[in-house]
DNA sequence: CTCCTTGCAAAGCCTTTGCACGCTG
DNA sequence: CAGCGTGCAAAGGCTTTGCAAGGAG
């Protein structure tokens, strides 16, 4: 996949050494659409090798993260994820029932944006949002709230 | 304070036994302008008496949100806050530079509320929501990143 | 050949849980 | 006086760290 090597690349400009695990990390990022976890990551690398560890998937996505070449996501609960620019900045809404993630067009919170811009003079990270509620499918299916 | 009084008759009112750790952990977090974490309840309280133990905070907190009488809201990087419905629902603004946790109006959200909703069917619980970015305090005092 | 990266294992941090005692209602 | 709530301590899950060996540039 070519936005892999982009990352790679950045990553090789910045003075890091690219290494088999570091390749193999930033594809299985790159695969997921939009998010992955620091597990989900692993779990995807190792379908394929064992020579890799946690903790070194743990310090590759810190290295993404502090490059700027990928944003970590709070969601709810505790839950982590991380996400590259691949898709362009986009929202997260995390289904408090079902847990699944969707993601939504960065437009949307535009507006929001520069009313915090103007109101408050608080520069927002509007890629690192995520909103918590109830997907379409869980409301049709059990009830409202 | 009266608000107090509010959550601990609703509580009471749910068949809940009222003790006097309880009391103390519900006056800590409406005295908390808006939000506070389980260590700041923890030790707020600690500073009055010594009998009470962490694990009766975190069990009492969880017992406010099942109750529907707090919310807990996940901001950046692992942290979590509680807060109660006194001051209305409300945004809440993390600087990732200061830490400093700002309460922002909720109408700013409404609109994105209802785009949510029409866009995606997604029934957002929009006072749960926790934006990063950086204050204004702290742009004017070190550039604008 | 240098020293950045890795694997391993242990430590850390915050939160939850099991259990027996004590207090609320 | 029944049983919910507490303190204590241990367990738990996820993440980070120290260190020596290995591989990238």
């Amino acid at each position: 996949m070519s936005h892999c090597h982009t990352l790679i690349d950045a990553l090789r400009q910045r003075g890091h050494r690219i290494t088999p695990q570091r390749e193999m990390i930033i594809e299985a990022l790159a695969h997921a659409e939009g998010h992955a976890s620091a597990e989900d990551v692993f779990a995807e690398v190792q379908n394929r090798t064992r020579y890799l560890n946690i903790a070194t998937v743990y310090r590759t996505l810190d290295l993404l993260v502090a490059s700027g070449l990928a944003s970590r996501v709070d969601l709810w609960d505790g839950c982590v994820v991380y996400t590259t620019h691949q898709h362009g900045p986009h929202a997260h809404l995390v289904c408090r029932r079902c847990g699944e993630i969707f993601n939504a067009d960065h437009s949307l919170l535009e507006s929001l944006g520069n009313q915090l811009q103007s109101q408050y003079q608080f520069a927002a990270d509007l890629e690192h949002v995520s909103i918590i509620g109830v997907c379409a499918e869980c409301r049709s299916t059990s009830g409202s709230l």
